[in-house]
RNA sequence: GUGGUCGUAGCUCAGUUGGUUAGAGCGCCAGGUUGUGGCCCUGGAGGUCGGGGGUUCAAGACCCCUCGAUCACCCCA
């Protein structure tokens, strides 16, 4: 056994899952199929994926996702090696529009749908469902202002767990606004909040400067209370950003996907303004937001663009994705079938397995075949473990006569087969 | 980062008020079946009881620290 372990809050996904604790990891054939679940949705909407380093440049990351966001100010893994200070990336939407902007993805023309699924890193307190590496998929649509594609970008989400057969989510949606009325409503927040301020909890306390429009996130039943009369965000809102927002819900409702109009829902990344929304479970509980998007029109700007780049996305939860399968019993990945496994006795038999499971496997046949030089009843058992169709058993009278003996392991029959025939048998 | 709960074989867990060589089921390996898997029977391997320190004649049990897991807060995907 080895004394090292996987750094806290990441883990192994393992051929038949890992369960460690109370809280399971999804056997790696499930992460396949959710993942090709993703790409295939991705595929009808005409993305493509997109592959960024891991590491980025800290300060991609400080100016896109914003200075005083949690994720920046506490939960970075960065580190400075030279005169580079890096971060492993949390999350994805910076990295795309940095490779957007550097490649001149722009210059193609039309509207870049770009896809990915890959691994971020936040250094929070591991929970369930909630790791320091954990894995997002998402979509990109950048070049666009039309309200379609914040429409699409949310029905784009819902598609791929629909794909999968979760259907126990619920969307919350609202308008954060342009660049100006967001500054505005915050301030008519502070002026509302400052007199009751010394009621609030130290961290609302401290939010009141830097970022208001989180208060209104709490959970406090204390200070929802306090909140109720606060001054809604909807009436701060200019008026070509309502438009877009009805726009949005009208396309929404026109494919009769539901949500639910959220006038406190407020992202956690600076770079959102007007169409944000959040996905979230029904049923999973604290970590139960599946995914998170919107539109970031200022982000291309805050990244050095000369001009704004209409953009928006969401991002998902893989683990979150995972969880919420198994939570409506919708995980059920069979173990894969082997075609054959070749059971050799003597070590002439021994020698016949090594060229002829290669031969097999060039058919398209999956093969597979002791290699322990163990007894016969060992190699039946690793057979039957291994979920095989057929096995195939050689010893030394079979090699004779050119012939093997092949067994299906389901029905338990067995006939003899010439080695020119084998192949086709088993194709069966 | 804060608080609660929990760490005993690969896995799920027992282990009485501290008292000899720490147990079970499942899994694994082997035999029963000298060339036939799953079922059954028999046997075997596998544990510095998360780690360190302390109390005691004696600690898996008690105390402290630490690491890890887990749940919640927080935050988010």
């Amino acid at each position: 056994m080895s004394s090292f372990k996987s750094i806290s809050g990441t883990f192994d996904i393992l051929p038949d899952g890992e369960t460690s604790g109370g809280d399971t990891i999804a056997p790696s054939r499930d992460w396949q199929r959710v993942e090709q679940a993703i790409r295939k949705v991705m595929q009808a909407y005409g993305a493509e994926e997109i592959r960024t380093p891991i590491l980025e440049p800290t300060e991609l990351i400080s100016r896109g996702v914003g200075q005083l966001t949690d994720i920046v100010s506490k939960e970075m893994f960065a580190f400075e090696r030279g005169n580079t200070n890096y971060v492993l990336r949390p999350e994805m939407t910076a990295p795309v529009m940095r490779a957007y902007q550097q490649h001149h993805l722009d210059q193609k023309g039309g509207v870049q749908r770009l896809y990915y699924i890959g691994p971020c890193f936040r250094a929070e307190r591991p929970q369930k469902g909630r790791y320091r590496q954990f894995h997002q998929f998402g979509l990109e649509i950048i070049g666009a202002s039309d309200a379609r594609a914040d429409a699409e970008t949310i029905v784009c989400a819902v598609d791929i767990y629909r794909a999968l057969g979760l259907d126990n989510f619920t969307i919350r949606l609202n308008s954060l606004g342009d660049a100006e009325s967001r500054p505005r409503y915050k301030q008519a927040l502070i002026e509302f909040i400052t007199p009751f301020a010394d009621q609030l909890s130290e961290v609302s306390r401290n939010r009141l400067e830097s970022n208001p429009m989180r208060i209104l996130d709490t959970k406090s039943e204390k200070e929802q209370s306090l909140l109720v009369g606060a001054p809604k965000l909807a009436d701060y809102i200019d008026e070509e950003s309502k438009a877009h927002h009805n726009e949005v819900k009208a396309y929404l409702d026109a494919v009769g996907i539901k949500y639910v109009d959220d006038p406190f829902l407020v992202r956690g990344l600076d770079y959102y303004s007007r169409t944000a929304f959040e996905i979230e479970s029904d049923t999973l509980g604290s970590q139960g937001s599946l995914a998170g998007g919107g539109r970031y029109d200022l982000l291309s700007t805050e990244l050095g663009a000369k001009q704004v780049i209409p953009a928006v996305g969401f991002a998902a939860g893989m683990e979150r994705l995972l969880m919420a399968l198994e939570a409506a019993n919708l995980s059920g990945g069979e173990k894969t079938r082997l075609d054959a496994f070749l059971v050799a006795m003597g070590d002439a038999a021994i020698n016949w397995t090594f060229p002829t499971a290669r031969s097999l496997r060039d058919l398209g046949l999956d093969v597979a075949y002791d290699l322990k030089g163990r007894s016969m009843k060992a190699q039946l058992r690793e057979a039957n473990r291994q979920n095989a169709r057929f096995m195939v058993i050689v010893g030394d009278e079979e090699l004779a006569s050119g012939t093997a003996q092949v067994k299906d392991m389901d029905q338990s029959s067995q006939k003899t087969v010439s080695f020119d025939q084998l192949a086709n048998e088993l194709k069966r």
